[in-house]
DNA sequence: AACTACTGCAACCGCCGATTG
DNA sequence: TCAATCGGCGGTTGCAGTAGT
């Protein structure tokens, strides 16, 4: 039994997001929170399917994301877990929080499977290229083939046993991928909070109408199109929730929005409430938090129950 | 300068599992 | 119990921008 469209084509605006677009979403979602992705086009007006606000959402608004080059320390982290876990891109995606799986999939697929073919025909010996189309033998996932998809369903104890193995695999991968420390990458990186992401379409929509420089300046950042913000982004994803799928009831985040749209400005201001971890030092705790309960043993423990 | 080929990425499509009534 | 619905995921496509000729 196929199941019919999540919203009837007729009437359905598709295509590119406009600002007034993103700007009601966001809007909407700092009020109600995100979720509830049918409700969304009829409180907001939205001429869109619930499908496309949640992807608009989760792909470009959503606050934290990192938005970029990827890192050598993420693109190492992605063949690693590519190679371990098969296209489980939003498996893949939680381990790197600031980006969203669409993100990985589109650099996977565009930058390092051809550079991995490159490296393999180039030099078959070598450590990434033998990752490529090889999985670890003690990895059940087949890179060509999306294992929770095209495999045969596990039984639940099956399914705990393999996931156990996979996190204990990847775990491993990873203690090797992120030696040395990324001292370098995490110092420096930088993140695009969801005003930024509007605040850069907006400039780029306003390039295409009539507007003054006045209404240019009132742009909340000055930085261009791959203008970035130095903001915590890990911490605020910890902070958050947002990403992680877990810790969000306890935070929230206020993002206000003002003027008209040629000169909306956007900001945020993200406040942690009870509950949420205080993050003294952003950088440090970012990814280090995720590595240490990767590599931490006992933690493994627990989260995999027994 | 004009045309073509290539690249990168945002968005859509279809399927699946979970939830709900 | 079962069908309808929803949210989520991975694969794929379409298009804008860029590089090459």
């Amino acid at each position: 039994m196929g199941r019919p469209p999540c919203c009837d084509k007729a009437g359905v605006k598709k295509g590119p997001w406009t600002p007034e677009e993103d700007i009601l979403l966001v809007s909407y979602i700092q009020e109600h929170g995100p979720g509830n992705w049918r409700a969304v086009p009829t409180h907001t007006g939205l001429l869109r399917c619930s499908k496309s606000c949640r992807l608009r959402w989760t792909n470009y608004l959503r606050p934290g994301i990192k938005r970029g080059n990827f890192t050598d320390h993420e693109e190492k982290m992605i063949i690693h877990l590519q190679a371990l876990l098969g296209n489980r891109w939003a498996a893949i995606a939680s381990y790197l929080p600031e980006r969203t799986d669409n993100d990985i999939k589109n650099y996977w697929n565009t930058h390092l499977k051809k550079k991995l073919t490159m490296m393999n025909n180039s030099d078959s010996s070598s450590p990434s290229a033998s990752l490529v189309g090889s999985p670890s033998p003690s990895s059940s996932a087949d890179s060509s083939i999306s294992p929770s998809k095209k495999s045969t369903k596990p039984s639940r104890g099956q399914w705990e046993r393999r996931l156990q193995s996979d996190i204990h695999t990847a775990r491993r991968a990873l203690s090797h991928a992120i030696s040395p420390p990324p001292t370098a990458s995490s110092s420096s990186s930088t993140y695009a909070s969801s005003a930024d992401n509007i605040a850069r379409l907006l400039k780029g929509w306003m390039k295409n109408k009539p507007t003054s420089n006045e209404s240019a300046e009132s742009m909340p950042t000055s930085g261009g199109v791959d203008s970035v913000v130095e903001l915590p982004g890990r911490a605020l994803n910890a902070l958050l929730g947002f990403g992680s799928g877990d810790g969000a009831s306890n935070c929230s985040y206020d993002l206000s929005l003002s003027g008209s749209p040629a000169t909306t400005t956007a900001t945020t201001s993200f406040k942690a409430e009870e509950g949420c971890e205080d993050v003294s030092d952003p950088d440090e705790a970012s990814l280090s938090l995720l590595e240490k309960w990767l590599l931490d043993e006992g933690t493994f423990l627990t989260a995999v129950g027994n």
